[in-house]
DNA sequence: ACCTAATTATTTTCATGAGAATATTCCTGC
DNA sequence: GCAGGAATATTCTCATGAAAATAATTAGGT
């Protein structure tokens, strides 16, 4: 039915946010481009737990074939971000509760350890600087944009974690909080309003103050806020299936 | 010259541990078999930093593809084993001085969290039969096996962090040490002839006793013996060159 | 009508070949 | 003898086709 040529037949790729493309990127790797596409696009919610990715749809939609869509899932196989079944295919993770709770304790002890980081290293100019992020945030959030607050949410903590000065923990940070927004996806029950803007507030106010305690204490607060929302037992996570969601209409 | 037949031409198929394969893993994936081959390869130092690999060898020893080949070297570069440098090849990956104090602080931090969650979690069964794994450990080291003391101590580390209860540190941690070793494999200039099995036996002692501020202290000077053992300096890392290996007998 | 069997259609999985980029060798001229 | 360059050989990179497996659809029988 549908027969698109290869090599030249594509033009849709997703110019997005145009701006942060070329500067933080510099990849004319292609795997890459699509790896981070879909990467973001399950952070961002886009794509929840359980979807199936079609890698024939992305390969033509890059304008690739297969082959290096393939790579492409291969690596976010392995990042726990996609799930791939022998001859069914590649879907989007869902974890598991054991793995929802393990992830939740590890970014804890991360979250800690990057506040002393970045009471270390990070500059009063550094904080300034995110604390505007977090204004603008916050108004992005206010103006009712698609996006999940987890989302946002999980965007200050990365950037945090850069200020910590620790390339390696901010991957690592990084890695957990785009897998908790599935967890998040999948088990949250109550959604409220407010935004997490307020608790980022308080803790860049108490690392200006060199309270690391306190900046550990709200941190804490904070997170147990997130996990709060979430109801991590057994028979939970179905609520999107096809069946649950029958349920809510007899 | 060589054109050996694919699909049925393998046979060293490692067959490693037969019991556990089939419950734990249920790969027939070659893939993965192949990604684990040269992780520990790597995490052994018998692939030393900037060795190239070559993936028609790979291929014709697994018995498949370049493709299937080429989606574990994929996941490596992931893991920051791996390099791939376009149209040239991919090699061991030369971690950089950053890199490497990012990785040394990463794992102190790491380790530290992790005693907190074995001393919550392990039970004094486990912490036996950790102790036991010391000995082997010990053992193997004194009968002059090749592996270095760096290795030993890798795997003595991801087991205890098994002990902590939480697979995501887990993994976390093991693919810090194995980039790890790749650093020592650079840096590394005095090698001591201990090996770290005191110092691991006072750890778990201590754990035994539940003292947690005497196991991570305990932990700091291990891992300070470790990155004593290293200079970071800019210029070292040569030492493996050709030219410089030269320089040894001029 | 409904359940089961068989056929068709999708989709994954992988091997392979062709093209591109780089390494290596060989040759020529100085 | 050596530098420079052409020619050859490796090796990566990727698109594509063929085989295998699963899903969807149709047919057939009770």
């Amino acid at each position: 039915m549908k027969k698109t040529t290869r090599r030249q037949g594509a033009k849709t790729a997703p110019k997005a946010n145009g701006s942060v493309d070329a500067a933080e990127n510099a990849h004319d790797d292609v795997t890459e481009r699509i790896r981070i596409t879909l990467a973001t696009a399950i952070g961002e919610g886009a794509l929840k737990p359980g979807v199936k990715i079609l890698e024939d749809a992305i390969a033509d939609h890059f304008g690739v074939s297969r082959t290096v869509v393939r790579g492409a899932l291969g690596v976010l196989e392995s990042d726990h971000l996609l799930e791939r079944k022998k001859n069914r295919g590649t879907f989007v993770a869902e974890p598991g509760i054991e793995e929802a709770k393990a992830l939740f304790e590890a970014r804890r002890k991360l979250e800690h350890v990057i506040l002393e980081l970045v009471l270390e290293h990070a500059t009063a100019d550094q904080l300034d600087a995110l604390e505007k992020l977090i204004d603008e945030e916050e108004h992005i959030h206010h103006h009712g944009d698609e996006k999940s607050k987890t989302v946002l949410s999980g965007k200050f903590h990365v950037v945090l974690a850069e200020l910590g000065g620790n390339a390696v923990l901010t991957e690592v940070l990084s890695k957990i909080v785009a897998r908790l927004s599935l967890v998040m996806s999948l088990y949250e029950e109550e959604r409220k309003d407010d935004c997490g803007a307020d608790h980022h507030r308080q803790i860049v106010s108490a690392l200006k103050a060199k309270d690391l305690a306190k900046a550990q204490q709200l941190m804490d607060h904070h997170l147990a806020d997130i996990e709060g929302r979430v109801r991590l037992t057994e028979g939970q996570g179905d609520r999107h299936t096809f069946l649950a969601v029958l349920e809510n209409f007899s």
